[in-house]
RNA sequence: GGUCGCGUAGCUCAGCUGGAUAGAGCAUCUGCCUUCUAAGCAGACGGUCGAAGGUUCGAAUCCUUCCGCGAUCACCA
């Protein structure tokens, strides 16, 4: 049976400690030996002080002689200052590599072997084509939703779909009026792009409208207000509520053109979804919780009728969930649908909102409102927040037309990717369409690692000028690396290779990439834990680069030594299935050429 | 104003549950394709980790204050 190194060395290190100085240790502090030392792995002996008083030189180099004579898998060790400097055997190494050649997806833990997951994302307004915006949502949601799974979560991939409510119905007026029956089909657009077209019509009218009533004496606040097709507009969403044939019709047909249109997109992304939620259907849900929250006394009711939370000793601040009418805000249908979904999926424990850092504060609220109502879920809520793409102008704004469309983004990505490939000339022997089906792999996973390699919370400043690049840290880069990889098992496989793992040492290069593999499983827990893609992009990027130091450093089909020869190309195959492993859960594709 | 987040090389980012001389990529410069894919490799250049205090044997990392940027504080979603 194959033990991980740090337990080994945990138990030991004590073992250690408690022979020499008759101390018990409660930790064990490890890290990656720098570069510039000789070592594996290093102990750091500074934290041991608390129990063992003495020079930290002594201490370490009395563990290290200790590990040295006891433990097989340490064959040397220095100490420098107060690190301990661990030489581990090549012989541990090959035995991890034995361990793991035969696991399939090494690094995911067991399916199923861990709590079910809801993760929410994308979740669009209907009354326009997604954007930039859009994308790092729908990555980012995809990618945390596959790194759960590999850390062993069962995980539904849902969202929520804001089909209803007054944006939807400036697009739906517009088009009425000034649309001319103009559909997908006769018009040749896509139909999230032409329900699109016709929300700025109406802020073009909507604008023209508030100007026109500044000049004839009204504030900007009263003009804004009573805009004649915004009435119209509130006038129609009235008629929605009140289930109006003809409204509901015009309603349905318009989201059913959007609808297709987002399809495609998400297609083109790859990105999916188990279950769907429609606004629609849930935007009265959670009264009834109210009612009942009222009676447990989470909630008050004011003079008025409308009922609050109050937060304030939780240092927020007090917050409405039924307005005086009786009807639902949009905090009221949140509780309602959270509770909606854990009836729908009765294993789930836990759920991940995937929504801008601009609802921060909703999300808090919301939390805590589900846990003083007392569901045992509610502890296991997490808002998933990232910050804005912004362009060099500044915020993206739909009705202004300055924003980064998604379709028209993964064409560009597409388009690049085609140029670039086309001016190296390395694909001899594809057809038209395999090329396609490349230039947009490669494409794609330009976008991707870009926009997942940024720590979630940070905002992202996109330059649609300057486009993607395409070398050093990129989605590309590491694509490559995975083509080059299997140029040479193509090779490898018509040598007939015995691949038997039969080494008893191994190169330099070959440890520090058995180093760099050995992490993979910890670092998809980790990621999982900290719902964080970047992670897993940064572990990619590291292991790529040191097997490309290895590739050119050593010869692997060149080598004369079978065994090592053999050896390499196991090795090779290992670090490929783990590139393949690592982008699949960024969503990112990888080609076997390019 | 209150609350939350961010601030690391010219640019884009790692590192942040405290550990050695702060790491990559891009850009600039130097080498390396008659040898497994040069979308690559090796190297050079480039940093008062926003500022000041504090805690600690040790701080980019933790605490406090301040500065800058952003978000949020609706009977909007």
């Amino acid at each position: 049976m194959f033990m991980k190194l740090t337990t080994v060395l945990e138990e030991k290190v004590k073992e250690a400690v408690q022979s020499i100085f008759g101390q018990e240790l409660p930790a064990v502090e490890f890290q990656p030996t720098r570069k510039d030392f000789e070592g594996d792995i290093t102990v750091v002996v500074f934290p041991m002080l608390r129990v063992v008083k003495g020079n930290p030189v002594a201490i370490g180099t009395q563990i290290g002689e200790y590990l040295v004579e006891n433990v097989e898998e340490v064959a040397k060790f220095n100490v420098v200052k107060g690190f301990l400097n661990l030489v581990v055997s090549d012989a541990y190494y090959i035995n991890f590599f034995k361990s793991i050649l035969a696991v399939e997806q090494f690094g995911y833990a067991p399916a199923n072997s861990k709590d079910a997951v809801m993760v929410e994302y994308s979740s669009p307004n209907t009354n326009k084509p997604l954007h930039l915006g859009h994308i790092r949502n729908n990555l980012l949601g995809y990618s945390v939703a596959e790194i759960l799974k590999a850390a062993g979560h069962k995980v539904y991939k849902t969202q929520i779909i804001n089909d209803r409510g007054i944006h939807i119905c400036k697009s739906m007026l517009a088009w009425q009026k000034f649309g001319k029956g103009e559909t997908p089909d006769s018009s040749g657009l896509k139909g999230d792009h032409l329900v699109g077209k016709y929300y700025v019509a109406f802020d073009k009218v909507y604008k023209a409208q508030i100007a026109e009533l500044i000049s004839a004496g009204k504030t900007k606040e009263e003009a804004e207000k009573e805009a004649p097709i915004l009435l119209e507009a509130q006038e129609m969403l009235r008629k929605w509520e009140a289930g109006d044939a003809q409204v509901v019709e015009l309603w349905k047909m318009m989201n059913g053109w959007v609808y297709k249109g987002f399809d495609t997109t998400y297609e083109n992304l790859g990105v999916d979804f188990n279950q769907l939620y429609y606004e629609s259907d849930t935007y009265l849900l959670g009264r009834d919780v109210v009612q009942d929250g009222l009676e447990k006394g989470v909630f008050f009711k004011k003079e008025d009728g409308s009922v609050w939370i109050d937060l304030t000793e939780d240092g927020l601040d007090e917050k409405i969930v039924l307005r005086s009418d009786g009807t639902a805000v949009y905090m009221t249908q949140d509780i309602g649908t959270a509770i909606q979904r854990v009836t729908d999926f009765p294993d789930i424990n836990g759920m991940v909102y995937t929504v801008g850092n601009e609802q921060d504060y909703h999300f808090k609220v919301l939390f805590l409102i589900l846990k003083k109502l007392g569901y045992s879920w509610a502890d296991k809520l997490y808002h998933l927040s990232y910050g804005m793409v912004d362009l060099p102008s500044g915020k993206m704004k739909s009705r202004e037309g300055t924003v980064v469309d998604a379709d028209d983004l993964i064409q560009n990505m597409e388009d690049t990717a085609a140029e670039i490939s086309q001016e190296l000339g390395k694909l001899d022997g594809y057809s038209d369409t395999e090329k396609q089906a490349l230039y947009r792999t490669i494409g794609l996973g330009a976008l991707k690692y870009y926009i997942l390699k940024v720590d979630p919370k940070k905002r992202i400043l996109f330059n649609p000028e300057e486009s993607v690049d395409f070398q050093g840290n990129t989605g590309p880069f590491i694509q490559y690396t995975y083509a080059r990889i299997q140029s040479i098992l193509r090779k490898a496989n018509e040598l007939n290779l015995d691949l038997t793992v039969a080494v008893t040492s191994v190169h330099p290069k070959e440890k520090e990439l058995l180093k760099q593999l050995e992490l993979f499983p910890n670092k998809v827990q980790e990621a999982a834990e900290n719902h964080s893609p970047a992670l897993v992009a940064n572990y990619v990027y590291d292991l790529v680069k040191e097997f490309n130091s290895f590739y050119q450093q050593v010869s692997i089909l060149g080598e004369e030594d079978t065994q090592i020869k053999a050896f390499r190309v196991n090795l090779s195959k290992k670090v490929a299935d783990v590139i393949k492993d690592a982008f699949l859960l960024l969503g990112i594709h990888v080609p076997v050429r390019m």
